[in-house]
Formats: C-alpha cells, sequence, structure tokens
DNA sequence: TGAAAACTGTGATGCGATTCACAGTTTTTT
DNA sequence: AAAAAACTGTGAATCGCATCACAGTTTTCA
C-alpha cells in the first residue's frame, strides 16, 4: 500500500474549524485566518496516511471517516492503539518536539482530514488559549480511555475484555434507530482481536456466546445490534 | 485504612513550584503568587489520598515520595494504572469539569504533595500560556507511555511484559551506582502483577528465569541490578 | 449478478498461565 | 535482637486460550 495524498475539493465547503470542538468559540475573522493554514487532504480506505517512525510535524484533524492507530509487533500481529472518528485530532505529540510518528496510520474507510503545520499551530495555542484548554482536555479524556482500555486488558476475563469493547464501540460508533441500538464495528474479527490482545478464533467464540445468551445480535459481518445493554455493560464492570 | 492529611511544615521551605517543571520561567513574582495558592499536605506511607469516586477538584503535584493510583476489578484485584513520583503531577481531569476521581491514590512511601484549587489554576493557565505547553506536553507523553504499556499487554507474551515493566521501572526509579545499575522496584511481586495483569506466582517464575539467565540480579525482595540491559530491552521489543 | 476474495465459525489438540497450598525468606516492629 | 508480619518461591493439578486446519458465509468488485 502507498501513501497518497489527495486534495480534497468538496470539503472546501464546509471547513474544519466549523465541525471541530477544538476551535469552537472563535469569531469568524479567526476561523477566517485558521482556515488559511490548514491543508485539506483525502485517502481512501486502506491507504497508509503516516508510517511508524516516519518523521511528522502537524496536526491532523479527522473530517469524515474513520482511522487506526496501530504498531507492528515482533510476531508479526497489529497492536491496535486508537481509533480515531469525524472530529478526533491526532498529531499533537508533534507539537512540542521533532518526533517521529509513534504508529502507523490507515484509513479504515475513505477519510478526510485537514492538517496544519507545527508552527502555524503552536502559534495558534499562544494566542488562543480557548484551543489549549480544549485539547488538554481532549487528551485528558484520551487518557482517561486508555486507561479504562488498560484496566480492562489487565484485570478483566476474556469475556469481560469483549463486552468492554463492545461497550466501547456502541459509544463512540452506535446509534439508536427505530428503537434498536446498532452499532457498525468499526473492525473486523481480526480487528478487534488485535485491539484487545486476542486471536480472531476467540474473539468469535466469545461474540457468538453473547450472542446465545441474547446480549447482541449479528446482522451480517459488520453490524451488531445491542439487546442486553445491562448484560454488557455489567460484564464489564 | 483512613485519609488523613498532615501539614507539612518542612515542606513550606521549598516551594513546589522550583521544582516541577511544570512552572519553569515564570518571574519570581509569579512563583510567589503561585505559591500563595497552594496547600501543601503529606501522608505516610500506605495512607489513602483519594478514593476511586471521591469528588476531587484539585490539581495535586508530587513534591517528594511515590503514590500508586489503582481502581478495584470486580473480581478482588487492583489494576494499577499509574504511579507516580517527584514532579508528576496529577488530577488534571478535575480541571475541566466536575468529575469524581476516576481511582485511589495511595502513598507508597511517604508523601509530600503540593495541591491548587481549579478555579486558581484555570486562572494560571489563562494567564500563563506556557504552563498550558508544558501540561499538554507532559499529558502527551502520559499518553506515549500508556499506549506503550497497552502493546505491551497486548501483543507481548509475557516473559516480554515482565521485561517491560522492569525496564520501565528502571527508566523511571532506577540509578547508576559504581557502575551498577540498581532499581528499588516500586511495587512487590504482587504489585506488579496488578499492574500488568498477571499473577503474582507468574511474576514470581519470570523474574527467577531472568536472574537464571544472568539478565538481572535480585539484592532481598526491593532492589534489583540490571546485569544485561540489552537482553532485557530486546525481550522488550 | 455472479465469481472471487475476504472474512467468519468450529472442532481437536497442546501449552502455559492460574490456582491452591505451604514452606522459606525478608522486612518491619518493638 | 527477637518476634511478628509481610512477602516470596515452588510444586502439582487444572482450566482456558492459542494454534492449526478447513468448511461455511459474507462482502466486494467486475
Amino acid at each position: 500500500m502507498e501513501v497518497i495524498a489527495i486534495h480534497c475539493d468538496q470539503c472546501k465547503e464546509r471547513y474544519c474549524t466549523q465541525q471541530v470542538s477544538i476551535f469552537n468559540g472563535l469569531t469568524p475573522e479567526e476561523n477566517a485566518k485558521i482556515h488559511g493554514l490548514i491543508q485539506r487532504l483525502s485517502f481512501k480506505k486502506g491507504e497508509l496516511l503516516i508510517l511508524d517512525g516516519q518523521a511528522y510535524d502537524r496536526l491532523m484533524i479527522v473530517h469524515g471517516g474513520r482511522l487506526k492507530a496501530y504498531r507492528d509487533t515482533a510476531d508479526g500481529k497489529q497492536q491496535i492503539l486508537h481509533l480515531f472518528g469525524p472530529g478526533d485530532f491526532l498529531g499533537e505529540r508533534a507539537l512540542f518536539a521533532e518526533t517521529n510518528s509513534a504508529y502507523t496510520l490507515e484509513a479504515l474507510t475513505n477519510v478526510a482530514v485537514c492538517t496544519i503545520p507545527r508552527e502555524a499551530f503552536q502559534a495558534l495555542l499562544d494566542e488562543h488559549s480557548s484551543i489549549s484548554k480544549k485539547i488538554l482536555e481532549t487528551l485528558s479524556d484520551r487518557l482517561t480511555h486508555l486507561e479504562r482500555t488498560l484496566e480492562s486488558m489487565g484485570a478483566k476475563t476474556i469475556e469481560k475484555r469483549v463486552s468492554a469493547v463492545l461497550v466501547d464501540f456502541a459509544e463512540k460508533f452506535g446509534k439508536r434507530e427505530q428503537g434498536r441500538f446498532e452499532v457498525e464495528l468499526p473492525l473486523n474479527r481480526e480487528g478487534i482481536a488485535n485491539y484487545i490482545g486476542l486471536t480472531r478464533e476467540t474473539v468469535t467464540r466469545k461474540m457468538k456466546r453473547l450472542e446465545r445468551d441474547g446480549v447482541i445480535r449479528a446482522n451480517g459481518n459488520k453490524i451488531i445490534e445491542i439487546l442486553d445493554w445491562e448484560a454488557l455493560q455489567d460484564s464489564g464492570e
């Protein structure tokens, strides 16, 4: 897979600055100014946006689509570290030092992103403390989330790990539709396995069991309906 | 165990503001002003500073000693999430919202801490963007660290997990002395097990094996000497 | 729409971490 | 310095996840 950047012309219509919470509360002039600093890019499903270890010095904001951040491990697997969706940003590490990326970033769907160079963004931070605060808040949330993930990996039984990741996906990617709560899974079974440190087969078996127990219902491979939210959460605590 | 706060009179002499990187680069007047906002406390080994779920609205900066942050899990174990030492801060979540603590905080040694109320600290952030940046940087580092931990928990073999945590401790708590590199372990075997999601016995066995292989040497229960840094790191990647 | 590709489900087997129990050692306390 | 408390080491049995292999199903793409 190659790293290809395609300029996204449709994106010009809707500014990231209006879609992304870290830029909330800015004046129209400020918005316009920031808009001038932004480069908009789009990528096709499967493309790699950043490679592990590659130099990287921009803040990236996800406009639309889904991304996964992962590292290849010694035994040939991927450890998935984060999933990103619309409104999420990444690359904040690059804001403080000349660092290389700590992971590979892959498009799970077609995606549109906005990027801002380090210098420009640092200037923004100095001028607008509200942006700093938003970013602090987001990083703090991400830490909390990672802590929860870590907790579920360390102390929970395997069943609970699977339940926990489904709850996780449900909160981020699920939606209520005609009374049913459906989640379009951002990863296939193997991806889920790589996310929570299990094998594909084990994830399959545990999810099947949840289905047999009436906790979830599969609708094809990618969509699950959550039937017994309670049971899913309980087994996660 | 009770939550007891003892005022630390010796601490008055040395200000946190001079010891902690987030306050670097401030003028003496600024320092004095911040100093007025700070409450200094000390705790004895084993005391609980904050309980999981308890309301908490201050930023806490570790002046001296070691702390662990953990959550009790359903199966009666502790999942240790962070270890804190001098210069570390915590409670940043409280800066953005009325949240309750996400974990219990316990003193591993006698500790001295400084705390700043939310409002005062928010005002500081507005006035000094350098502080914001330092905190952003620290949170970003903590995320990176947590990502590494997560990776090691998900994809590495158990041996590698143990090696990885020892490297981790060595970087944070180790020191070179007369040519030997010694680490005073911040946790006992059970604590290490709770940190990396294994059992006490397994940690014991893996560490014994590392000792047999000449990678480390135990000096009592609490201190290990690292003999083959290379081997320890390699098995961590 | 139909063929190809990707993904999922499931049985059998083995390995290795957990569990349990208790002896041995280190550390703390007085 | 002695006694108590806390922690560590180790064997044996068990349980559960990983592995391997392959059939079945879903999704993709022409």
